[in-house]
DNA sequence: ATAATTTGGTTAAACGCTTAAACAGATGGA
DNA sequence: TCCATCTGTTTAAGCGTTTAACCAAATTAT
């Protein structure tokens, strides 16, 4: 049977407001005699302080929602970590919610992490619905979105990176090195750093004096699969090319294998990803590709979340963008 | 300000008892009209009731702690989808910890973990050390363990693959490949799994009366730094062998590097690793490796842990082995 | 017509904690 | 000596639910 304050209270010979107290460490009023009986106690019998019963008092739980698209996609585990890293440094908690970009899951998760009183949420967000009507703007919890941006919700900040500039560096540094027909396979249109490396890839030609190729795009939706079969399909159809700036490293992986497979060379074909996720560093050739501070982001944006909870700041009416600065990584996909 | 079940109750004109019931779809006796004006109500108002208050009454939190080493490391990430999935399936959620293979970051999450009342947890232990004096024992949580087995824990039952066979298959394929020189880059040893891989590594040469190769076992930790290091020291240190038989995929995927580095032709030197990570068969040659059922480990523990807190069962005095089976993949680093 | 049952609710206790306010006794100041 | 302050502790209200027990009115059975 668990043991409860009470029983600790009476096996101590105290009442319960005295081992609360030191339980709490607010026992700057406890004498060391009572303190030590009360610890004594709690030791003995290995009393655990139930937490959902001083929530309902505190009203706040040490919980943070991390709502994500999919933890299985590698760029996602390092904004989770970064995030349950900073989280747990005040020991809090997170509670992780998987939502595949489906809006519905979104909307539910949302409504369970309020039911079950979260102080904060870290919101990876589908983007491709319009919240404003939603449950979303019904939320009285201070939620801060990580890496895309949403436009119609309540919402204290996003973290995000620069990808325009990411993009427009990388490009750049592609036309520098000789590549001039390089295709862009790009990530779901719809979805806010999708469009802005598109913004980076076009605004690199035009600076170049080259002309903008807005038909050299082509759109996948960030996965390997994509980039291998948008890959293939340029090969099979002999459209002319001599690099490819991917969407993500995903795509770059997958049109790499699609290269492969058709024993075209690189660096010779030119193929860049963005992200930098770890494998990227890992595979024969290594990638180049635009460097995002993932874990940092995900650090960065509990550090904010918990801060604004824990000095009870009100919400500002603008929400701040947190912009962090890529890093082109060059390696030996590129000349 | 936020409404309470109390609120709804006066402006709905009903005691709280009703609402609770409605809100509970506990309402046979509860007739069309009133219910239709408590959910008027609630909709009106946007009543969302605070389960934190009612797991204080029903001892329930519909919450699993997830404990893992680090959801960095790409195998984690199916196995935590898997639970995660399971568990959104009845609106659980599950609670990310990572504990970076410390014991004392263990000890405190399975701490914190307890105190928030979760109804679960699933333990990929760190499997260091001893954990028979330890917190762990004194839990009343169900706790079910996941990858790896830990012997002196009092826990419901572990879902795991068989590792020892997979690298048993493993093995004996590459020695019918014409393999002769396999060499071992081993995980942590004092981890079951990389043991029993060992051991499965071991019984294959004995089977094919090979010379027990216990000197050719180079133990690293199931990073792919320390692939890429043991691989780069046998090579300048002239050890010869004709292929790698390695503890995980990532140590592979480093060893693989070692050897494109030093021009040494794959699959003509073989490799071989473990766990079938999605990126195995993403990059360039391929990777020859023992799929293991990731997802669907996760899942399944997480379904076992369900049930068995919904039928509030008695922890049986045995711990079961949920033993599932691994899978071959030959793809291009082998002959 | 009366008793028994059904229907549609309500009452009130309990869950395990926190915390403001109260309090008793010791100590100190005038 | 008496009041004020300080020290260490207790009292009690309240947090937002669930649920067993109860109840009044309507219906049915006898």
């Amino acid at each position: 049977m668990k043991l409860t304050i009470k029983d600790i209270a009476r096996l101590a010979n105290v009442s319960i407001a005295t081992v609360s107290m030191v339980v709490n460490k607010k026992d700057q009023r406890i004498s060391e005699d009572t303190k030590k009986r009360v610890l004594d106690v709690i030791d003995k019998y290995n009393y655990v302080p139930n937490r959902v019963a001083s929530s309902m008092v505190t009203k706040n739980t040490k919980s943070l929602g991390l709502v994500l698209p999919d933890i299985t996609n590698p760029f996602f585990p390092g904004l989770a970590r970064g995030v349950e890293d900073r989280a747990s440094k005040n020991n809090w908690n997170i509670i992780l919610c998987n939502t595949d970009n489906d809006f519905k899951k979104e909307c539910n998760y949302l409504e369970i992490l309020q039911e079950k009183m979260v102080d904060g949420i870290i919101l990876t967000a589908s983007n491709h619905h319009s919240y404003s009507s939603s449950i979303m703007n019904k939320i009285n919890i201070p939620i801060i979105t990580l890496d895309r941006d949403i436009d119609d919700v309540k919402h204290l900040g996003t973290v995000k990176t620069d990808n325009e500039t990411g993009a427009f560096e990388a490009v750049k540094f592609m036309i520098n090195r000789g590549y001039r027909k390089i295709l862009h396979l790009s990530g779901p249109l719809s979805v806010h750093t999708a469009k802005s490396r598109y913004d980076g890839y076009l605004k690199a030609h035009i600076e170049s004096d080259l002309l903008p190729p807005k038909e050299n795009v082509y759109q996948g939706d960030f996965t390997h699969e994509s980039g291998y079969n948008l890959a293939n399909e340029l090969i099979s159809n002999n459209v002319p090319f001599d690099s490819l700036f991917c969407g993500d490293d995903l795509m770059a992986l997958g049109a790499l294998k699609a290269l492969a497979e058709h024993n075209i060379a690189v660096p010779e074909t030119g193929v860049v990803g963005f992200d930098d996720v770890y494998i990227s560093d890992l595979i024969t050739p290594a990638l180049t590709t635009v460097h995002q501070p993932i874990y940092e982001m995900g650090f960065k944006a509990a550090d904010l979340l918990i801060n604004h909870i824990e000095k009870n700041e009100k919400l500002s009416g603008e929400g701040f963008v947190y912009n962090m600065k890529t890093e082109l990584k060059i390696r030996s996909t590129t000349k």
